[in-house]
DNA sequence: CGGTCCATTGATGTCATTCAAGAAAAGTGG
DNA sequence: CCACTTTTCTTGAATGACATCAATGGACCG
């Protein structure tokens, strides 16, 4: 991990879409400090504790959690604009981890806090209901949906963060697969079946199309 | 669904354990409309509008989410002294249903917010945090745990609510196998397992002793 | 006492995992 | 830019864990 160079900031001050939405968002750009991590580098372990808040600049990141004997569960992934790490003044359940390269925006949650109650309340706030609301569908998708209708869920789940049909996956087989409770195998048959059936049409192994949402969202229940 | 009769701010007023650790508990018990649910009864529904705090004052209650085909998720249970439902100015996910008869306090969210956004705030954001905390659990759970780690998970957790190694179980197995994603006849089995294994003792379906809470908690993983 | 509900247990089936091999892509050094 | 290695993904066959189907056994309740 290093510190981004000084003209990082040229970069966070031209203001992206997502910082002019959020009201809070933008005093978390002028307060943070920008870091740059290097694929699979850790943003932070699991049970260390939480004071700081991390927005994703650029690139991805994965939050996971591991059993003693090395299964692994990731928790979510996040990408530019989200915050993550928020689960403040407690200890973190899961560790984060960068995707692949990216920059990461780092705040004490309690310097943002004195600053602006406000913009704190606000900003995690709307952070952890959302995030709650991304678990529990999280739940329901382990506990009662079928290898194809995960694959499928996930899918359709990536596809809606952008406006188009073609997808590029930020993460490879292994991070699916950990994220959806399933092997590296499984998720490549389902893959593979779904291209079968023309619903998806992938061209390397990371680029998709999907060819028949009605289908995808069906699949996905 | 009954509001209960007068005499149930008697109960209230004397204060339990839990109302007087936590600030902003003792003013929704006071600002509070007490509500009598029978077993089953729907507290809320899916996709209801969230605008309403509740806390079990007696009995208990589970979250719940269905797919269209019938398969049931739980969420979680929830037991006296405990909130739920604050997924606040969104649409519920889950269903809440009384698990037994029980008395549920229930509080608009704007009053109390208006009243004070201190209190508020405090008691929302730690039941957040808390609830976030137990579905990052459940998630690995369901993700990544054996049918017999997920039992053994969940008396231990059952277990560690009360003092004492005896345990009677709020829930019949069909919720306890919707809460683990599992069928019924799996936990049955597993259950019979673990007393085979002397690690717990049933004494009747709902009451049961554990034997060996280190043999049980090295099962949960 | 008979009926209903709920849990247990056994036999069988199925879906996902595991094990194993090979193919495609990505990284590395000349 | 091209061989070579390494990593990642796919596919097939065998196994295994949990689900499904079916029968039985208790507990509770009118």
């Amino acid at each position: 991990m290093t510190l981004s160079p000084d003209f990082s900031d040229t970069r966070l001050s031209k203001g992206d879409a997502a910082a002019q939405r959020v009201p809070g968002v933008d005093i978390m750009s002028r307060m943070g400090v920008p870091m740059i991590f290097a694929k699979d580098e850790e943003v932070y372990g699991q049970d260390e504790n939480a004071e700081l808040l991390y927005r994703v600049v650029s690139g991805a990141v994965r939050t996971s959690q591991v059993l003693t004997d090395g299964r692994r569960q990731i928790g979510g992934f996040y990408y530019t604009g989200e915050l993550f790490g928020f689960e403040v003044g407690q200890r973190h359940r899961f560790s984060a981890e960068a995707l692949s390269d990216c920059e990461i925006l780092v705040l004490k949650a309690s310097a943002l806090r004195a600053a602006s109650a406000e913009a704190y309340d606000h900003l995690v706030g709307s952070a952890t209901n959302r995030e709650l609301d991304r678990t529990q569908d999280h739940v329901l998708l382990l506990g009662r949906k079928s290898a194809r209708e995960r694959v499928a869920s996930f899918l359709i789940g990536i596809a809606d963060r952008g406006r188009s049909d073609a997808v590029t996956l930020p993460m490879g087989r292994q991070d699916m697969a950990d994220y959806l409770g399933l092997t590296i195998e499984t998720v490549s048959r389902m893959l593979s079946q779904l291209q079968g059936a023309l619903v998806v049409e992938f061209a390397g192994f990371r680029e998709f199309r999907i060819n028949n949402r009605g289908a995808l969202t069906r699949l996905a229940n």
